[in-house]
Parts: structure tokens; C-alpha cells; sequence
DNA sequence: GCCAACGTTGGC
DNA sequence: GCCAACGTTGGC
């Protein structure tokens, strides 16, 4: 008896990775995920087949755009022990590594985007631990409850 | 591009 | 362990 599935939300730039660049590839590994909070949900917290909410900030319309899966646990992020990475770390070592990842599958993109502005103004519905909305809270994964997913992609 | 809010770093 | 300085996030 496998656990229970997870759900999830990811962030990610549309400059810098989209849900159509995520359905061209497929499949992406997470890399740069430098927040340890974040890092924990997807080392401690991922498990194959948990639901991904894709979620694009830094954009016209804030929201999310698309579906995905989880489609391995969590591994050492390579772009730490890269010099030539933005993302690298020079505390870091493959023996003791900082930063972990997990591989995102494309499963769908949203036909109607759900902006920011929508999450918002259900808020009541999604409740206070939803954290995407939590002020001052800018975690970049991050937990979505079964009935929070639901309630996310039934919202009109 | 601004800036509020938060996380991280490092001197002490 | 405090906290100032700095960096980042992300909406606007």
C-alpha cells in the first residue's frame, strides 16, 4: 500500500521556464531551489505521482497555468557543484550536498489560466495554511492540501 | 523599476 | 546569539 498522494505548487519565471517549455521537454529537473524550507518539502516530502500545481510569478498575469507530476524522489542538485552555475554553492560537496531536486513530468496545461487575482478572492474557500496567499510568504514549492487542489482547479 | 517582506550572512 | 547589512522574491 503505497502512501497517500501529495499535492504541491511550484513556482517558476515564464521567462525563465514555462508550462510550454515543460511540455515540450516533458520532463525537467528542478534545479536552483535555494530555500531550505522549500528544499525539505521536495527532499523530505515528494513522492512519485504527487500532483504539481505549476505556477508562474514575475509575469502579466501571476497564476497557474499548468499541471504536473512528480517523477522522482529527490537527488543532489548538479548546478551546486557547477562553478559556472548561477545556482552554484561553494559549501557544497557531493559528500555532504545542500541542495536537492526532484524531476517535474508535464501532465497538462491549464485551458483557462487561474490568476492570482482569482486565488485570492477565494480565499475563504482555500483557508488560512494555503500558503501561496499568506503574506510575506514566498516560498517557491510548497504544500497543497487534497481539498485545496479541488477547490484550486474547480475555480471558475 | 520600485519596494515590502523575508532569508541569509557574518562581524562582534 | 544578536542584529545590521545585504540579497532575493515577486506583486505592482
Amino acid at each position: 500500500m503505497s502512501p497517500r498522494k501529495r499535492y504541491w505548487l511550484m513556482k517558476s519565471e515564464p521567462t525563465d521556464f514555462s508550462i510550454d517549455d515543460l511540455q515540450r521537454v516533458g520532463t525537467e529537473p528542478w534545479t536552483g531551489v535555494r530555500n531550505y524550507q522549500a528544499r525539505n518539502f521536495m527532499r523530505d516530502g515528494m513522492k512519485v505521482g504527487d500532483g504539481v500545481l505549476l505556477y508562474h510569478s514575475n509575469c502579466d498575469v501571476p497564476g497557474i497555468y499548468g499541471v504536473a507530476e512528480v517523477v522522482s524522489t529527490a537527488y543532489p542538485d548538479p548546478s551546486q557543484f557547477d562553478k559556472k552555475s548561477k545556482y552554484h554553492d561553494a559549501k557544497a560537496t557531493r559528500e555532504q550536498p545542500r541542495w536537492f531536486l526532484v524531476d517535474v513530468g508535464f501532465v497538462r496545461k491549464l485551458a483557462t489560466p487561474i490568476p492570482l487575482d482569482t486565488i485570492r478572492a477565494h480565499a475563504d474557500a482555500l483557508g488560512e495554511d494555503f500558503a501561496l496567499i499568506r503574506k510575506g510568504t514566498r516560498l517557491s514549492v510548497l504544500p497543497v492540501s487534497a481539498a485545496q487542489w479541488k477547490t484550486l482547479l474547480a475555480l471558475p
